[in-house]
DNA sequence: TAGTTGATTGACT
DNA sequence: GTCAATCAACTAA
């Protein structure tokens, strides 16, 4: 009941603004750290590792060759969730970020858990241990409940069952961006960024810094 | 139309 | 460390 209670003050929190998301996808990114990914049934959790995906000037972007069916979300206006499938089984969630047509977004690559973590256990019940529960962009969809039906909702305005919120911890100092994972090309791009030290981080140790 | 790849994960050696 | 799962999107022809 606590952690209910907890999960109500998030919900439907601070909203942040569409100004916030239409810039840069790279100064946008490091922003969303330490901000909260809450849904409306109490699930939520810290952003704590994030990419920014620059639309025609980055080679790993799904927007890089322009708009297709698929990718139309990204070139809409920014606080929307893109979320695409992969590798035949997996759904990946990003933040469109502005300006409006560019085609840029931040790939959410992992939570640390806050609330609803019993929903998110049921959700991904072969996971041991909570620290895997949301360490991965694959899996803290699945333990969010995210999936292509939610692909294009808006983040910012209807918070109708997602929302990025402010709960009013700041992101982290010193940020310095390193190279995006699982990509083959735009490999050199130092667009990662993640709070330092946390165990929720995705990657190996050495990529996790 | 056929072949390849992929913003990943989990199981296994 | 290696590798299979599994399919939509993309590329080449």
């Amino acid at each position: 009941m606590v952690e209910k209670e907890a999960a109500s003050i998030i919900w439907p929190g601070k909203p942040l603004s569409r100004a916030f998301y239409n810039r840069a996808a790279t100064t946008l990114a490091p922003r969303l750290l330490n901000k909260v990914l809450a849904a409306a049934d109490g699930r939520a959790g810290r952003i704590v590792e994030v990419e920014a995906y620059v639309g025609a000037i980055d080679p790993a972007a799904h927007t890089y060759r322009g708009k297709t069916p698929r990718n139309a979300v990204m070139f809409g206006p920014p606080g929307h969730m893109y979320v695409y499938f992969t590798y035949g089984m997996h759904w990946c969630c990003n933040c469109v970020s502005g300006p409006q047509g560019d085609g840029c977004g931040v790939l959410i690559r992992a939570l640390e858990p806050l609330h609803g973590i019993a929903q998110m256990r049921a959700a991904r019940p072969r996971t041991a241990h909570d620290r895997d529960l949301c360490r991965g962009p694959a899996r803290l969809t699945q333990a969010m409940g995210i999936s292509g039906a939610q692909n294009g909702i808006d983040l910012v305005g209807a918070h109708d069952r997602f929302a990025i919120v402010d709960d009013g911890m700041a992101p982290p100092g010193d940020l310095v961006g390193s190279t995006r994972i699982g990509i083959s090309r735009g490999k050199d791009s130092p667009w990662r960024w993640s709070v330092p030290g946390n165990r929720h981080v995705s990657g190996t140790a050495s990529q996790r810094g």
